[in-house]
RNA sequence: GCGCCAGUAGCUCAGUCGGAUAGAGCAAUUGCCUUCUAAGCAAUCGGUCGGGGGUUCGAUUCCUCCCUGGCGCGCCA
């Protein structure tokens, strides 16, 4: 059991035998200075709060009592308005070291999720053409996202929603078209303004052209749908190569059209109708998301038959829960977040209650090289996709960057220093620290020096060792927050924290010209340990962990 | 005009279901490679947590009013 918990577990009974209720809200986290001991409990604050005590005589009872219920406990001090301030012997820190032992690659796991079926949708983007860097953040954050809440025992599926059906994928064959007969000479009009302006379409119709030269004597309208279908394929086969290369897995591709054939929006529209949240007026079929505190109603069929993508969306929805998904998290672009209203307005319309459906909001990234903004125009720029990003910079780097800040707050993708080897750059401090371990014990092998050596956990006593266990035996509460905060960077700041006291420690004593064999032994499982929580953390996030640089 | 997000050290950002003296990296200054990887370590410097009120024993965190920036407010997709 880990600290926090173990601590909790005492001041419960605690609790109990002096006749209160636990207080819920009560935490037990390490405290922001190291002097008042491993960890700091408020109980005794929230619940002097709760039930109008004396909150330093409250925490003075609990403290008698934490101080002879465990010989884990070394040290109980009351402090400042009533804190309880908890010091562990190291007895019990060293044992983090067994923990990550017995557990190896699952590390870190646990099971809050409780095998729930949760789904995970991102990047979804139409495929209309190639993924950008701003996709890329999507991408990055929603597949973390998915590996972090399997990790804490949901059962997860990540997905990708390709919009295959409406007005745009008319654009993209038009866009194509026009471009095969503006290759064959044929049509001297300037291209519109409306039509996908990529020279990724050029070169599409350049392709084709090649393929079939008598292309451009097609009718229009056989024209546009043939260059649709290849088009479509073409650029999509693009998505997948991008994505892959980025390391991003997605375990279902899930088609809009299908839906339509299905006839799945029709049902939904009518059960909405039949539940009545849908209405007729001016010719076209209506939402009343207001009903569930959207600003407006929403239209789902318009006044010329033809449906909203927000008809389509909401079918999408109800069929995600008829998978049995009781989790669903969306991973939308920010510039989307008007439309989080109507989409709840949706799901509490279709009977799911409120908690089950999260989005994940990722700001827009803002490309810079040398500080200085890249112009994100329609021109096909250089550095515009992911794919040159990911060439640029790479997938480990590109990644940590994207994960290591708060998805909804602006980026700055600095592509100098993205491929910069610095602690502007932590990816690789973070790797490194990894890289110097699997360093270690392979001077350690050459040296006849067993990594797999018994070794006494009890000899790791000095203030840098008790500092990695004690963050060692954090990272299952670190991967818990980060589940249930949707929150993929807390893994991002976990691991930079680790890799530091990895590195001072590194700085501060030689494991392999330690004392003795003992000492040695004992120095290697606990990098042995720190090496394995690096790895399990960067493969949260989908970032390699190299073992040599 | 309405709504969402943001404003924390010179720069880039954590922290915010109320807690103790607000953190990290970069930059700047200064040390550390004959010893396990210097892509590293140590030390110094750096703050009215956008501003004003309010709630509280206690507010960067909650409420309210402003200021600034980004985004969104179609029978568009």
């Amino acid at each position: 059991m880990r600290a926090s918990e173990f601590l909790i577990s005492l001041l419960r009974r605690a609790t109990d035998d002096l006749g209160y209720a636990w207080p819920d809200k009560a935490l037990a986290e390490p405290p922001k200075d190291k002097k008042f001991g491993d960890l700091a409990a408020n109980c005794a604050l929230v619940l002097a709060k709760e039930t109008g005590q004396n909150p330093r005589a409250l925490a003075e009872e609990l403290a008698t009592r934490l101080r002879a219920a465990s010989e884990h406990i070394a040290r109980v001090e009351v402090a400042g308005p009533g804190f309880l301030n908890v010091t562990f012997a190291p007895s019990y820190w060293q044992s983090a070291v067994l923990r990550v032992e017995n557990a190896g690659e699952a590390y870190g796991a646990s099971n809050i999720g409780e095998g729930r079926k949760a789904q995970v949708e991102f990047v979804s983007a139409n495929p209309t053409g190639p993924l950008h860097i701003g996709h890329g953040r999507g991408a990055a954050v929603g597949d973390s996202l998915a590996r972090i809440m399997r990790f804490a025992g949901y059962a997860v599926e990540a997905e990708y929603y390709i919009n295959d059906a409406g007005k745009q994928m008319r654009t993209l064959g038009r866009s194509i078209w026009l471009r095969v007969l503006e290759l064959s000479g044929k049509n001297a009009l300037p291209f519109p303004e409306d039509c996908y302006q990529g020279d990724y379409i050029v070169a599409i119709a350049r392709e084709m052209l090649a393929a079939d030269q008598q292309l451009h004597l097609s009718t229009e309208e056989a024209g546009i749908d043939t260059c649709y279908a290849y088009g479509m394929r073409v650029i999509f086969e693009g998505i997948r190569n991008d994505l892959t290369d980025f390391n991003v897995h997605h375990d279902v591709w899930f088609s809009e059209l299908s839906l339509l054939h299905k006839g799945a929006v029709e049902e939904t529209l009518e059960r909405l109708r039949r539940a009545g949240h849908a209405y007729e007026e001016d010719g076209a079929l209506w939402f009343n998301t207001m009903a569930f505190g959207d600003d407006k109603n929403r239209v789902l069929r318009k006044s010329d038959g033809s449906l909203t993508y927000f008809a389509s969306d909401i079918a999408y929805h109800a069929n995600k829960y008829e998978r049995g998904f009781t989790s669903i998290t969306d991973v939308w672009g920010a510039d989307h977040h008007g439309y989080i209203p109507r989409m709840r307005a949706a799901v509490a319309a279709l009977g799911q209650p409120r908690e089950s459906f999260d989005v994940v909001l990722v700001q827009l990234v803002n490309l810079l090289q040398e500080g200085e903004q890249i112009a994100m125009s329609t021109r096909a720029g250089a550095f515009e996709t992911l794919a040159d990003v990911i060439k640029e910079v790479g997938t480990d780097a590109a990644r940590f960057m994207f994960l290591s800040r708060k998805s909804d707050s602006k980026l700055d993708f600095d592509l100098s220093l993205v491929r910069q080897r610095s602690m502007d750059n932590p990816v690789y401090y973070v790797q490194y620290a990894h890289a110097r371990i699997k360093a270690v014990q392979r001077r350690a092998f050459e040296r006849g020096l067993l990594p797999d050596g018994p070794g006494e956990l009890a000899l790791l006593t000095c203030e840098e060792e008790l500092d990695l266990l004690r963050l060692l035996d954090r990272l299952p509460k670190v991967v818990e927050d980060a589940a249930l905060n949707r929150s993929p960077h807390y893994i991002s700041y976990y691991l930079m924290e680790l890799a530091g006291l990895l590195h001072r420690y590194y700085a501060a004593h030689q494991v392999l010209g330690a004392e003795n064999r003992e000492l040695i032994a004992a120095r290697l499982r606990l990098l042995r340990a720190v090496g394995q929580t690096l790895k399990n953390g960067l493969e949260l996030l989908g970032v390699s962990a190299p073992d040599s640089m």
